[in-house]
DNA sequence: GCAATTCTCGGACAGGCGTCAAAAAAACAC
DNA sequence: GTGTTTTTTTGACGCCTGTCCGAGAATTGC
């Protein structure tokens, strides 16, 4: 066991586990606004209060450090729809909180979801974090499927496609409106609020 | 006009635009391997038979080589369903031929469209080749859209959505295959041949 | 054949990268 | 308050980057 690893498992809300924290989201800010091929330690340190050195206090490498990154922020995203799930009582209600929240982080973490598409082509080139991408795929795979059956559900009906297939479609449509919207249509945002109403009921049976 | 844009224009066909285009395809090879993130100028030449500081007589700079290489394979990537949209004479053969060559050339070129996603994702972050990325995917959304409209004129019926949504749909599950190759899983290439009838089915009226 | 032009090479430049280590600073123990 | 440990900084390391330049090679025109 290496001697970060080391620290991390002595203790879990520590100063040491907090700084790491603090670390990662300065990571995640200097990266969503410059790209991984863009941003070295030193400005990720910028955007913290400690200096480029002690980077390597709490971190192995630069993998582990945007690995912490990424999946504090994306783990997080897939639990955004996690309460409509459990509390809406329409299929109506559903699909427009289910949108509105959808076309909501795209306009406001715009810059951070972008992050997101960036990680996940890195990690097809290198080997670095990519078993963190690979979970988080999973992750939002998992959303996106739960989100499906329980729309279903609520319908009254069973889904017509396969969860993978479900996680394209919804996550080909985001990052297209997201592209679009970076690209300063700001139509394309509204757009998806009704694709993506489109797009549940055509995902039932 | 600059030095290399003046002697682009002098002429076509000469030994000048050759070079750049035997450049442009040794880009291609690298920035396939490696990424772009990964991929210098010497890794480029080295893929070549010339050193790297003759790159700089070809080309302006790094994104003008690297717009040239990714424009010569993806403009004609989008020519490559003109064939079947032209002699396809049944919405079965249609549908057959259009999934064979998809999943084909994912399989054989899996890399070369990696490297697709990795520069439309740095265009998000860089302005270098950004007009060139536009324009490809302004041609693979017309390619989209003629391969659905196309297939709805042999069925007998009209298109179900955008032109936009059309491209945001298929392009989610060809990159969303994609990824899952790269990652070991074979059998996604097989669900995408009949992910795509699917598709094409559920985009008529 | 010579002269002029086109082309190619290899090295230099400034600057950035990830990483590491020694020393200074801060925090803690007693 | 002293001694020890934890934390932070600073500066260096070797390597790589895109770009540029001068010298030489190859080609062309006549």
């Amino acid at each position: 066991m290496s001697a970060t690893a080391e620290r991390v498992a002595r203790s879990t809300v520590n100063k040491f586990a907090q700084r790491r924290q603090m670390l990662a989201e300065s990571a995640l800010k200097a990266i969503a606004e410059q790209g991984y091929a863009e941003t070295g330690l030193r400005a990720i340190a910028q955007h913290s209060e400690l200096s480029h050195g002690s980077l390597h206090y709490y971190f192995e490498d630069k993998d582990d450090l945007i690995a912490l990154a990424v999946w504090n922020y994306k783990s997080e995203c897939a639990r955004r729809y996690d309460d409509i799930i459990a509390t809406a009582r329409t299929p109506e209600e559903f699909a427009d909180r289910f949108a509105s929240t959808m076309t909501g982080t795209l306009r406001d973490e715009a810059t951070l979801h972008r992050l997101w598409y960036d990680l996940r082509n890195q990690a097809m080139f290198n080997t670095g974090f990519r078993d963190t991408i690979v979970a988080i795929d999973d992750l939002l795979q998992e959303m996106v499927w739960a989100v499906v059956s329980r729309f279903a559900e609520l319908e009254g009906v069973a889904p017509a496609l396969t969860p993978p297939l479900a996680y394209a479609l919804f996550d080909g449509v985001f990052q297209n409106t997201l592209i679009r919207f970076l690209r300063g249509d700001t139509q394309a945002v509204e757009n998806l609020s009704i694709e993506v109403r489109g797009l549940l009921k055509s995902a039932l049976a």
